[in-house]
DNA sequence: GCACTACCGTGT
DNA sequence: CACGGTAGTG
């Protein structure tokens, strides 16, 4: 079962275009496993940690240096010729720039950001690098049940012990420090694992909570609505490609699909939307978020000094952070939102100035500060050069039928 | 529609 | 008590 070494091919990328060791730890994805290289030079150049990432057919390994990210693949036994590996790695290179969506460019984002908010013109130097990954919208349903009123260290073993208890090993690997420690590399299991009865009670034991019966149910109900006959070619099952299929609807429409599985509320909802169904105007409010919005933002604070997240407030505080940043909004509150896990220093800014939902009118020398602070409060959302033509549509369509849909009652 | 409350387990 | 919420009540 073990896996030979293979050299690393390069891909030219700037770091201002993907940080990893932002992005693959921040709580987007919980799968990736990072590794210290012991360098033991302080060349700046050279890589300090490897990571790993275990997909349905292949492991793959990820360094990073100020100019490329460096990649290799690696097979379970039989190990392919020469001929087949260069495949392999073609195929792998696709997958990176297809998960990375590294069709986006990351730096002319920031510089829309900061133009248009001044709370992003101060962090974005510092937090550079940090895209939203473009991940499999099965994984990512149901780490983020996991993610609900948790915390990432959590979520991260919750969904490492799901891996490793409903699929089969893939391959195994010597870690890459030196200590000849051999690591184990599991894919994320299949709908059709978890649907079965059981599922709930071992997930109790494993100490998911009471999310082991939304992952069940949800798994359950995904496989008897949409099968789990597997694709000879693909290799996954129809449940988990008619998950993919959302991506080709509306936000909507796609959120209300989202919102009919059991522990999916409005933002596990709006992380999956915005995490693997591609849609970049997506903001999910969550109480750091709120937080943010109040000290940064100039949001009124709740009456009762209460966390309390309605409805109401979560589509006001979502709302406004689109029109504060744009189409591509959901990737600004990723960066505002790592910025703020690592403790925040923005401490240079200025106090929160403009009221988020009600401008105070009577306070004329204030306002030209709330001008400088966000400055297209008052704009509409912009449609322009950086939205591409699936985002703008997003915007146009402001109603659908599916908005109004209940989440019907299930046994 | 809206405001409660319980909830599994971990960290402070 | 809070935590990167949600389902179930009234």
């Amino acid at each position: 079962m073990t896996s030979l070494p293979t050299a690393f091919l390069a891909l030219p990328l700037p770091i201002v275009q993907l940080s990893l060791s932002a992005v693959l730890k921040c709580g987007q994805s919980f799968r990736w496993t990072a590794y210290s290289l012991n360098i033991d030079s302080e060349n700046a150049c050279l890589p300090t940690h490897e990571y790993r990432f275990c997909l349905r057919d292949r492991v793959v390994c990820l360094r990073q240096t100020p100019t490329s990210i460096l990649y290799r693949t690696v097979l379970p036994n039989p190990q392919p010729n020469v001929d087949q590996r260069k495949l392999h790695e073609a195929e792998t290179l696709l997958w990176l720039k297809d998960y990375f969506q590294l069709d986006v460019n990351l730096a002319s984002l920031y510089e829309e950001w900061g133009s248009r908010d001044k709370v992003f013109s101060e962090i974005k130097d510092r937090f550079s690098g940090i895209r939203i990954l473009r991940q499999d919208p099965w994984e990512n349903l149901i780490s983020f049940i996991c993610s609900s009123n948790n915390n990432i260290s959590r979520i991260t073993k919750m969904v490492q012990n799901l891996s490793k208890e409903y699929s089969s090993p893939l391959l195994s690997l010597s870690v890459p420090d030196g200590s000849g420690v051999e690591e184990i590399y599991h894919p994320f299991p299949p709908p059709s694992a978890l649907a079965h009865p059981d599922v709930s009670a071992r997930l109790r034991s494993l100490g998911f909570g009471y999310r082991a019966e939304f992952i069940h149910r949800t798994a359950k109900m995904l496989v008897e609505t949409h099968g789990n006959t597997v694709h000879p070619r693909e290799q996954d099952e129809s449940s988990e490609q008619w998950l993919r299929t959302l991506r080709d609807m509306n936000t909507e429409d796609a959120r209300a699909e989202l919102l009919k599985f059991v522990g999916v509320g409005r933002k596990v909802a709006d992380c999956v939307l915005l995490m693997s169904l591609g849609k970049t105007d997506v903001v999910p409010v969550d109480t750091h978020v709120y937080q943010i919005a109040i000290k940064y933002y100039g949001m009124k604070a709740s009456p009762k000094g209460k966390m309390n997240m309605t409805p109401k407030l979560y589509e006001e505080l979502s709302t406004k952070f689109v029109q504060v940043w744009g189409g591509y909004a959901g990737w600004a509150h990723s960066v505002l939102f790592t910025s703020d896990l690592k403790s925040f220093s923005l401490h240079g800014l200025p106090p929160p100035m403009s009221p988020l939902s009600t401008p105070t009118k009577n306070r004329k020398k204030r306002s030209r500060e709330m001008t400088d602070l966000v400055p297209t409060f008052s704009t509409p959302p912009s449609t322009s050069s950086l939205s591409d033509s699936s985002t703008a549509t997003e915007f146009a369509c402001s109603k659908s039928p599916a908005e109004r849909v209940k989440k019907r009652a299930r046994k």
